[in-house]
DNA sequence: AAACTATCTGTACGTACGTATAAAAAGTCA
DNA sequence: TGACTTTTTATACGTACGTACAGATAGTTT
């Protein structure tokens, strides 16, 4: 792996080699991305990437390092941006005054869904492989050090606004939520399966009934008064 | 992969070799569904299976067939049962007289909430597997064949009480509450990370929480009258 | 132009994979 | 016992894998 960037001095550097170098290393992330996304770590192969990529074998690995660095590196890549909109999204809330668990559902879904349904396929990509880790054991480690610190702090919320609850049943309506999400967001298949009709082909289409969905599971679940 | 006991005059012959047999073959199958459920498909060797199971590397094939025909056994032997449970669970609502969403949600997860519970490690092992392959797009051919027929019938029975929902609101809510399910059933890991306490080991402590969830989801989701 | 550095190509190495199969072993039945 | 079937062992084949690296190429700096 080279080292990138790591002075920014040398990142505001002319040198038109470390511009081009950059250029290349985002298609063999993107490419992992998107290899990852549809097939999962294991099967998917180096050399299946660099030729998503268009670059040769020895490039995937100058810019990616070994396969599970890049695979680190790719789960990495956008949780930043992701938990930068959630946070923000929430402070807005926050800002507003009085807020309903409804609002805190949407606030946490709808960066997902929309980053999920934009036309950048990329970040498309990236949603179908969280949805694809985040109910593995063996990934829990990096989702907990990725993902965990925002979803604490919308738990914080939803106790607020039920004392009553646990920090287990909190917990666990938080992952319910998450998982009904990320499902919408990894595959309409079935409920095209299901229902007989076409389904919408982007997650956003879903938002309204997710939210609807999540929000009544949560208030249902948690008491609003001391009981259960 | 041999021919088995497709004759009952077979299966109830004396022959010990075919006694012997079968007993390997399960041998085999249940490190199958172990090696499948903690790895996924792509993950695992044959080899791997093998050592679990105790054989020898040629047995897996003699009994198991390819890989993939290995792995079509595994997903789909257990499906009748699941699928038999479902059924009566159903039987026994509607035997009943009235009933509500809320019976309906636990008729469907119980049942799989049971045998992930169980003290047999191998039913925890298919229900883990399954929850690993419904999210995937590339696996759902096999899933609409094994479970969707006792989805639908699940289906009827929600719309006869929300007959104003359509055709895609019904079967996003059932697969919303089957991702909730299976993520409970998939990992708690992420429940012990958020709450900060250890969590249940079995799903079945969170039969009331889930249900509860999914019950509140679709009455939301689902308008009682002509809405939406 | 020459020295230097970052990037890329092509190829090779050792390993492990899925699968097939010949021969041995174990059990059945005449 | 001896012919038979079923099951198990041991081994081999061809392929594809992740990784490493020497050398070529292209761009930068002095």
């Amino acid at each position: 792996m080279p080292q990138p960037l790591e002075n920014p001095e040398t990142s505001r550097s002319t040198d038109g080699r470390l511009a081009r170098g950059e250029a290349t290393r985002d298609r063999v992330l993107d490419a992992a991305e998107r290899c990852f996304a549809a097939n999962g770590f294991a099967a998917v192969t180096i050399r299946q990437i660099a030729r998503e990529a268009g670059v040769t074998l020895g490039v995937v690995g100058f810019h990616g390092g070994s396969k599970d660095e890049l695979f680190g590196t790719v789960l990495a890549r956008r949780t930043d941006t992701l938990n930068a909109l959630r946070t923000e999204a929430l402070a807005e809330l926050k800002a507003g005054g009085a807020f309903t668990i409804r609002d805190l559902v949407d606030a946490y879904l709808a960066p997902y869904l929309q980053i999920a349904s934009r036309g950048d396929p990329q970040w498309r990509a990236y949603a179908q492989l969280i949805a694809r880790i985040v109910s593995d054991d063996q990934y829990y480690p990096q989702v907990r050090d990725l993902y965990d610190p925002v979803a604490r702090t919308y738990i914080d919320e939803i106790r607020r606004l039920r004392p009553a609850a646990s920090a287990e049943a909190l917990a666990t309506v938080l992952t319910l939520t998450v998982s009904s999400m990320l499902s919408i967001v990894a595959s309409r298949v079935r409920i095209e399966g299901l229902s007989g009709k076409p389904a919408g082909d982007s997650p956003l289409d879903y938002r309204t009934i997710l939210v609807d969905f999540c929000t009544g599971g949560i208030e249902k679940a948690l008491p609003p008064n001391e009981a259960s």
